[in-house]
DNA sequence: CAGAAAGCTGTCCGATCGGTCAGTACCGTG
DNA sequence: CACGGTACTGACCGATCGGACAGCTTTCTG
C-alpha cells in the first residue's frame, strides 16, 4: 500500500468514527507517523483529502444509477441486492456520508452525495408517494446506514459474518421497499 | 420563554443540524443576539449546555424503561407506541444523539444516552438474538432516527402531518420489531 | 556522478476555538 | 437614595485549527 493510500485509509477510519470536523490533520499525521506538513504534501487540503476518500464510493453509486436508467425499468429485487453490495463494499464511507452529509453539504463532494441519494429515492418514485412510502424509504436506507456505522464502530467485522449481514440486510430492505409484493398479513 | 430556555432551543437546533463540535458558542450567541460571554453566563460550559438539552429526553427514556421493568413483561406493541411518541416529542434531540453519540461518548451525557439505548435493545432481548434480529433492531431505530433527522433538516414539519408520521412509523417499527407475530408471506 | 524530482519536516501565520475575568447597566427591595 | 443580585459585555488568554513556505534529505534517472 502506497503512502498515499495509507493516509487515505487512516483518514477514512478517523472521519467515519470521529467526524470530519473533529479529526485534525495533526491526528492523521500522528497515526501515520509523519508530520502534518507531510499530509498536506500528499493532499493539497483537508477537503481534498475528504473528496479523494468519498468520491470512489460515489462513482460506484453513480454507475449503479446510470445502469438502472439505461435499463429503462427498475427491478426492485435486483437493485436492492446491488445496492446492498455497494453499501457493504464502501461500508466505512456510508456512515461518513449519512451522518455528516447534512453538516457538510457546503463541501462539494458531500453535496454530490446528497444529489445522488436524491436520485436513488426518485428511482423508487417514492418521493411523490404517500407519507408511509416516503418514511419506508427513509427508515430503510437510514437504518441500514446506521447499522453499518454501528457495526463499524463496535468492530463487529469479525463477530458478525459479512455474508450473514448481507442476507439479513437484503431481507430487511426487501421487506421495507417492496411492500406491494408482499401480501398483507 | 425565558432567556435560558431560548438559548437552549437555539443551541439544540444548531447542534442537531450542524453538529455539536461544529457549532461554536459565538454562533449561538449571534443567533440569540447576545455576546459569547453571556452564553457562558447562563451555561457554565458548552458541555453543560449540551447536557441541559439532552438530559430531559434521556430522563423520559429512562422512565419508560423503568416502567417496563416494573411491569415485568414487555408488551411489544405497547412499548413501540410509547417509544415512537417519545421519539416524536424529542425529535430534535434524536438525531443529535444518534448521529453524534459515537463521536461524543467521552461526554458524560452522551455516554448516558449510549447506556440507555443498550438497555432498550436488551429489553427486546435482541442483543443475544440471531444476526438477522440484531440487524432488524439496528435498522429499525437507526432508520427512524435518521428519518426524523432528515425531516427536521428539510423542514418537513409542516409538509408531513405529524399524526401521519406517527402512524407510519408505528407500522414500520412494528413490522420490523415484532417479526414473530406477523405471518411469513 | 550530477542534477532533477519526490518525500518530508520545522516553523510560522491568521483565524477561531472554549473559557476567564473585571467591570457595567439594570433591577426590585430596604 | 442606597444596595445587592441578575444580566450582560469587551478584552483577553492559551490552545488548536488548516494551511503556507523555505529548506532538508532521499531516490530516481540521464
Amino acid at each position: 500500500m502506497s503512502r498515499h493510500e495509507e493516509l487515505r485509509a487512516i483518514a477514512l477510519a478517523e472521519f467515519a468514527t470521529s467526524g470530519f470536523a473533529a479529526t485534525s490533520l495533526q491526528r492523521i499525521a500522528d497515526l501515520a507517523g509523519m508530520s502534518k506538513a507531510s499530509v498536506l504534501y500528499h493532499f493539497e487540503s483537508k477537503e481534498r483529502l475528504l473528496a479523494e476518500i468519498v468520491n470512489p464510493a460515489l462513482d460506484d453509486l453513480d454507475a449503479l444509477i446510470v445502469s438502472v436508467d439505461e435499463a429503462g425499468a427498475l427491478r426492485h429485487r435486483d437493485f436492492v441486492e446491488r445496492f446492498v453490495d455497494l453499501l457493504l463494499l464502501h461500508r466505512q464511507v456510508v456512515p461518513l456520508v449519512i451522518n455528516q452529509g447534512a453538516t457538510l453539504d457546503d463541501v462539494p463532494v458531500m453535496h454530490r452525495a446528497t444529489l445522488l441519494m436524491r436520485r436513488v429515492s426518485e428511482l423508487f418514485r417514492l418521493a411523490s408517494g404517500s407519507t408511509l412510502e416516503k418514511l419506508r424509504f427513509g427508515v430503510a436506507f437510514g437504518g441500514v446506514a446506521y447499522t453499518l456505522a454501528a457495526a463499524e464502530r463496535l468492530g463487529l467485522n469479525g463477530e458478525l459474518p459479512i455474508d450473514e449481514v448481507r442476507s439479513a440486510l437484503l431481507e430487511i430492505l426487501h421487506d421495507l421497499l417492496v411492500p406491494a409484493e408482499h401480501p398483507i398479513a
